[in-house]
DNA sequence: ATAGTTTTGTCCATATGTGTACAAAACTTT
DNA sequence: AAAGTTTTGTACACATATGGACAAAACTAT
């Protein structure tokens, strides 16, 4: 029924969600990202509604796929000590592996955005602090297993962990080698005593 | 000689610095940046040349003003691990003082800036690189001075330091309060062993 | 006061950017 | 084929943004 879309919406969604990763939200004007997918402005606001709202849609594109999603889905049965040191491992990867630096689409957006964008900022500063209270229960599953001892303030390093994960996103973009990104990551961890020797399963 | 300015030009600077930090370098044109120094634009052109030699000269105001300025300057008689300590509390009590959470000027350019600005990306990047290089300085010379013993990986713990250096910058806009950004921190000063209690000197 | 210098106001051309309006195009269903 | 629906192209009105040109204004030194 009606005219069909010239264009595929998920792979618009994805390939808006690359270019404000690269760019940035604010530089991915309606212009450019319909100039990027080859369409009308009309047809982006008939699809997409508002820039905004795209942006919401190309985070949960980004969320699916980013290195830090054990944070939001389900838990792998594994020792959660080796999980958290595989995610902090793949991130320096995905990190050091991207040729752009684009770093996190998220952190970028949290630096990126200000008042003006209050809502926006609001969804953002929700999924780092989030983060950070995932982490908090992780560790705590952790306390229950035995991985940690039962005098662990898990509160405390969890706070730790997620500064060290929005540290790593941001330092990525200038220390671009994966091997001393690593290397700092580890050395916090170690230092946590929450470093563990894990398969990279 | 000739017709005298109508405005402080260092106080243009200080403001035009302030709004750069507020908004981020590419949201601060030279039309907004004028009208908010209730200057014509030929006088912003004919000041400061371009918005990007601007910048410049906030950078150079912004560095003697940030929290994280002795990584720059001359060194206090006072012990490294002390100094670092008082470092990392000034930060945390800057970042969550600030009633608009803007985080840090060149933390903040450092994720916003891609390659169509790759002459003040590199800069930026210059400098996040060169104070984890005065970083491991200063705690080549805390080893020196028996603060801290001679097997210690000063490579690696000063990636650390800067890593969370980079990471309170941009989570102190998501977590808004001194003292979990303070334990944050300080958890991982602790997990590092370059903890000190110190006078706020 | 006159000559020289620098800043400033105004105008230009051009490009980007937003959001809406509306008719033409391209479908589906009956 | 006709009616209904949705997408698309084009146009409009407006604001923002850049950077240069150039004359008027506001000073200093002779």
């Amino acid at each position: 029924m009606g005219r069909p879309s010239s264009f595929d919406r998920d792979a618009a969604i994805e390939t808006a969600m690359q270019e404000m990763w690269r760019h940035g939200y604010n530089a991915s004007s309606v212009k450019a990202i319909s100039e990027t997918l080859g369409i009308k402005r009309s047809s982006f606001y008939n699809a997409f509604g508002s820039r905004e709202e795209l942006f919401k849609e190309a985070l949960t594109v980004y969320f699916a796929q980013s290195p830090d999603n054990i944070l939001r889905g389900e838990l792998p049965e594994m020792p959660v000590l080796e999980l958290l040191t595989n995610m902090f491992r793949a991130i320096c990867a995905a990190r050091a592996g991207d040729p752009e630096g684009r770093g996190c689409l998220v952190i970028n957006s949290l630096s990126e955005l200000d008042e003006s964008d209050a809502e926006l900022r609001d969804l953002i500063k929700g999924a780092v602090l989030s983060g950070a209270a995932r982490l908090e229960e992780l560790l705590s599953i952790a306390v229950q297993n035995g991985e940690l001892p039962e005098t662990t303030n898990v509160h405390a390093k969890a706070l730790a962990l997620q500064n060290l994960m929005v540290g790593i996103n941001v330092f990525s973009k200038a220390l671009r080698d994966e091997e001393q990104l690593w290397l700092s990551v580890k050395t916090t961890l170690e230092g946590l005593g929450l470093y563990r020797e894990g398969n990279l399963a």
